[in-house]
DNA sequence: GTCGCTGCAAACGATTTGCAATGTT
DNA sequence: AACATTGCAAATCGTTTGCAGCGAC
């Protein structure tokens, strides 16, 4: 999503293109293969604009959220968000090293054949899901040898 | 696990069995197949015992956590907590039906060939994973038919 | 009798809210 | 100019902590 098209999408819900919405879209951006807390989103913003209150982050990625801009996901007990992509509408999983605590992103659909058997033993169709695998990255494996 | 062996865990690491940490077992007992916030298994403790503090409940399944006797688990920002079954060691999934809210508990392995292909793709390698799948139960689509 | 455990209330951290000032339309 | 949005501080919520008294051993 280019900076254009968010601030259409503003626009076409006729919310305000604000600089503090435009700050916060640019931080997501910029780390757009992460996956940032709340305090973290405000930390980087704060260093480019250190009037921006934490308040102003809450309601923005609430903002977000509603319009689509942003994925929210839960991980132990706290929210990470990015920005949306459309390859992650529907399949979106997480591998966490429990060494490094990096989150890496997976986008091939690994579950197809597992939602068929969800389906059959549970009769439970499945909309989305979230999955997460906690272990060890391949670095992480190197240095503990 | 019964209450005999329950207690036994206790006597076994040396901690006191008392009659809150009876209380709050049988509460998770009576709702084994139910997975409880912290505040619902504090008003269910409370209606047996109206002298039960919260700040017991969070310290006991603290101590039931490290003692591996309740498992807990993270779904949309806040946590679940339920009585460890053995089957549940590894292959732990969640069926979370968006319209009745009801949590079913999945048993079976269903993330064995998953699982190689993350190590294949990602050469990363799992120890566990948390499963959660959205969607629509049987009675609530028929109910919205 | 010792000391681990508990209830209470105060403290804490994360999130939300009310409101006057500001910025976008 | 109208009113949506913001920063600030106070309020709120869930969770943790310190401590005196109680209860298991």
């Amino acid at each position: 999503m280019t900076l254009e098209e968010f601030k259409g999408i503003l626009r076409k819900y006729n919310f305000r293109v604000t600089g503090q919405r435009i700050l916060v879209f640019e931080t997501l951006k910029e780390n757009e293969n992460s996956h940032l807390k709340i305090e973290k989103i405000y930390q980087k913003a704060y260093k480019k604009d250190n009037n921006i209150g934490i308040a102003t982050i809450y309601r923005t990625l609430d903002l977000f959220l509603s319009l689509g801009i942003v994925q929210k996901t839960s991980i132990e007990g706290t929210y990470y968000y990015e920005l949306m992509s459309n390859k992650m509408d529907h399949y979106h999983h997480h591998l966490i090293c429990k060494n490094c605590k990096k989150i890496i992103e997976v986008d091939s659909d690994l579950l197809k054949s597992v939602e068929e058997k969800v389906k059959e033993k549970y009769d439970f169709i499945v909309e989305n899901h979230e999955l997460i695998f906690y272990g060890l990255c391949k670095k992480c494996r190197e240095r503990n040898e």
